[in-house]
DNA sequence: CCATCAGCTTTTTTT
DNA sequence: AAGCTGATGG
């Protein structure tokens, strides 16, 4: 067998990193200095040392991350069973395994954002709380640093002392029982349930500890208490924990992130070894220039050099544009000229601080055709017709479900509305029951009426039929609820939505493939933890448009980091405060640029629509820290003052409908484009006036006809 | 009971 | 610009 690491290619402080015995060890490891690499190698030199790869656990930021560090280890060492996740699906793994210890049923579900919305809006209403003060986003915000601090409602109530607090304590504890009712945890629970679980049994914590002897931690900079908590309990035992992070890549603090985990570590485990990993070996000179330069400037940091290895480079370059549209229309044809030189479009990424930024771009690579993808994972499980399938099948998994249960009842007319659906979960209130025991027995409820009754038993039965078969694969159980449940008749005229659907089913049955043992729990398990990030494909020949907070472990040759303004880089909410969201945002940029690797371009907009706001912006502070030099002629650039003038006139109001699409006439073989299917080309069009309709052939391949005053087409010229 | 529409609020990042 | 809510009409 050759040797597993090469150990030639390595760096001296790498090599200590990778080969560091039993103990505690800390990586700092700044943007570019092979971090995961070395990750790799050290699981692979622990392996062939003589541990097994069984009691081997490491976690990564992402699923992504994971499934990557997966594949490189697998690459770097024959042996198989290495335990790579991210923290929440291990937790996931760990609260099904010790369900009993930690007072669950495993098929417990798993909120997602809007879930979490919903319970927390009834929450505030059980409790009476005034709304107007306490919106359920500022609540739940609060409780999840309360969760993520590891605080108990009862431990918060306890405490609680003034208005405010006493106000969050009760919808805290309320919001807790209407989970609790559901058999359902949210993202927070996960962790929090963990750690206690670790805290108070300690049975289970010598088991996870023997298990996982060897646990190693990235992008640790960005744990929370709980995450902290967690892995601390698990290496307790036999302290082989090894962290890397770098606190300057800290982007997650207002999501509970501590910093203090990384600067703290050596408190924690006063024998660790600490090895600094400074040479970069990705970016030029120039970029690392401007990274270093730029975070020089905030002051609550440890100073930590970036060491340059590559030759030098282009120049960074900064770009004034007169509106976002400029903007966008300046970084597509880089991009362009860029692709045109040999670039392979996977080598070039967009970067921006707010997802709705993405749009400009869009439109303008549409226009120059060329290909791109969004790294957005979440947006596709959060479509409608997603979640109101997903609604049936974890019913099906977890029959207390409620949520999902009243929005399974909702995804098409079926005679059972608003009314009776309250009546019928004020009886199973009463009764103690969940809404599917409660429609089965609906006949009972006699202010529901009598054909609603009926028809409430009838959905009832039929989920409880799909029910009792929930195992195996689970893409042809998907087909199947689709097809009984009546949604695949309902959405029979929206091609789309059923487009999306079965998409659904090939990625399910992507997912039977893969797992070992396929079943419907670990799926919806699985897919609620799903993230942006995910969705990243880097084999896909596209340029990529993404956040810089999902840009995080990622990097390319050409980057375009767009909207360096005051109130967007940084960001205006993080504007008032101590100065420690700024220094956040200053974080995050630094993130940015240290992903390119030969080029960045950074842009500036004078002008920018903001919530159907035209709104004049100002250079970010943080362009100014880069070295920008401020707009030497700031008129005259050729921007047409007519732009301006129409642009602060009043806007007419929409009502008047002029007509949006006066006498608008498609041709055959004309070149369009439609805002969700791309270009294509006019196959027919039948002049009904205002029912006019036009058949479009898209470059997808797909046919569709579209009724022209509800699609949005815009011609394109050549 | 249900669909539609006008009017109103709106946070940024994500597991 | 877009999504949500409450009111209204069928």
């Amino acid at each position: 067998m050759t040797a597993a690491v090469p150990i030639e290619n390595f760096t001296d402080s790498q090599k200590e990193a990778i080969f560091h015995k039993d103990g505690p060890l800390l990586v700092l490891a700044g943007p570019g200095s092979g971090k995961t690499r070395v990750i790799t190698s050290r699981i692979a030199a622990l392996i062939e040392a003589g541990v097994r790869p069984w009691n081997i656990c490491a976690i990564t930021f992402t699923n992504k991350a994971a499934e990557e560090m997966r594949i490189r280890v697998e690459q770097s060492t024959p042996a198989q069973g290495v335990y790579v996740s991210t923290f929440h699906s291990l937790c996931v793994w760990i609260l099904r395994r010790y369900a009993e210890q930690a007072q669950l049923q495993p098929n417990f579900s798993i909120l997602d954002v809007k879930d979490q919305q919903r319970c927390m809006k009834e929450a505030i209403a059980d409790c009476q709380i005034d709304v107007t003060n306490f919106t359920p986003a500022r609540m739940l915000d609060y409780i999840s640093r309360l969760k993520n601090d590891l605080e108990s409602a009862e431990q918060f109530e306890a405490r609680a002392d003034d208005f405010f607090s006493r106000s969050a304590a009760k919808a805290y504890s309320r919001y807790q029982q209407i989970l609790t009712k559901n058999n359902a945890l949210d993202f927070d629970d996960l962790l929090l349930r963990t750690a206690f679980l670790l805290r108070d049994c300690e049975d289970v914590r010598l088991q996870l500890s023997d298990r996982f002897r060897y646990l190693l931690v990235d992008e640790y900079q960005d744990t929370n208490h709980a995450q902290y908590q967690i892995a601390k309990g698990i290496a307790l035992a036999h302290r082989n924990i090894c962290v890397t992070g770098d606190p300057d890549q800290s982007i997650y603090r207002w999501r509970g992130a501590d910093i203090e985990n990384i600067l703290a570590f050596e408190k924690d485990w006063p024998e660790a070894k600490v090895v600094k990993l400074e040479e970069n070996f990705r970016s030029t000179p120039n970029i690392l220039e401007k990274a270093d330069q730029l975070i020089a400037a905030n002051t609550k940091r440890k100073a930590k050099s970036l060491i340059a290895t590559r030759p030098k480079g282009n120049e960074v370059i900064i770009d004034i544009c007169e509106d976002e549209n400029k903007e966008a229309h300046w970084v597509a044809e880089r991009a362009e000229q860029l692709i045109d030189e040999g670039v392979n479009p996977n080598e070039i990424a967009v970067f921006y601080r707010v997802n709705s930024m993405s749009r400009t771009i869009e439109e303008a690579f549409v226009q120059r055709q060329l290909p791109y993808q969004v790294v957005r994972g979440v947006e596709f499980y959060a479509r409608k017709e997603i979640r109101d399938l997903l609604a049936y099948l974890k019913v099906m998994v977890n029959p207390q479900d409620d949520i999902a249960f009243i929005r399974a009842v909702g995804t098409h007319t079926r005679g059972i509305g608003k009314t009776s659906l309250d009546r019928l979960s004020h009886f199973a209130k009463i009764q103690g029951l969940s809404l599917l025991d409660a429609g089965l027995r609906a006949e009972e409820i006699e202010t529901i009426n009598r054909p609603t009754r009926k028809r409430l038993v009838d959905f009832s039965k039929m989920l409880q039929a799909l029910s009792e078969e929930t195992t195996g694969d689970v893409a042809p159980l998907i087909e199947q609820v689709f097809a009984e449940t009546g949604m695949e008749q309902a959405l029979k005229v929206e091609e789309d939505a059923t487009e999306n659907i079965s998409e659904l089913i090939s990625a399910a049955a992507e997912y039977d493939q893969r797992a070992e043992e396929p079943n419907l729990m670990d799926y919806l398990q699985m897919i609620a933890l799903y993230s942006d990030s995910d969705a990243y494909d880097a084999e896909s020949q596209r340029i990529s448009l993404m956040t810089m907070h999902a840009a995080k472990g990622l990097e390319f040759d050409h980057a375009f980091i767009i909207g360096l303004e005051e109130g967007i880089l940084p960001h205006e909410r993080s504007l008032n405060e101590a100065g420690d969201d700024l220094e956040e945002e200053r974080r995050l940029f630094f993130v940015g640029i240290t992903r390119a690797r030969k080029t960045l371009h950074v842009t500036y907009a004078r002008h920018r629509v903001v919530r159907g706001q035209f709104i004049r912006s100002t250079p970010s502070q943080f362009l100014y820290e880069i070295g920008f030099e401020g707009e030497q002629d700031s008129f005259d650039t050729g921007w047409d003052r007519i732009d301006r003038y129409e642009s602060s006139a009043p806007k007419p109001k929409k009502k008047l409908k002029i007509d949006s699409k006066p006498g608008q006439l498609y041709q055959v073989n004309q070149l369009v484009e439609h805002k969700k299917f791309g270009l294509g080309r006019v196959k027919e069009y039948l002049d009904l006036g205002e029912d006019s309709i036009v058949v479009v052939k898209f470059n997808t391949g797909n046919t569709k006809s579209l009724m022209v005053k509800y699609a949005k087409l815009t011609v394109v010229d050549g």
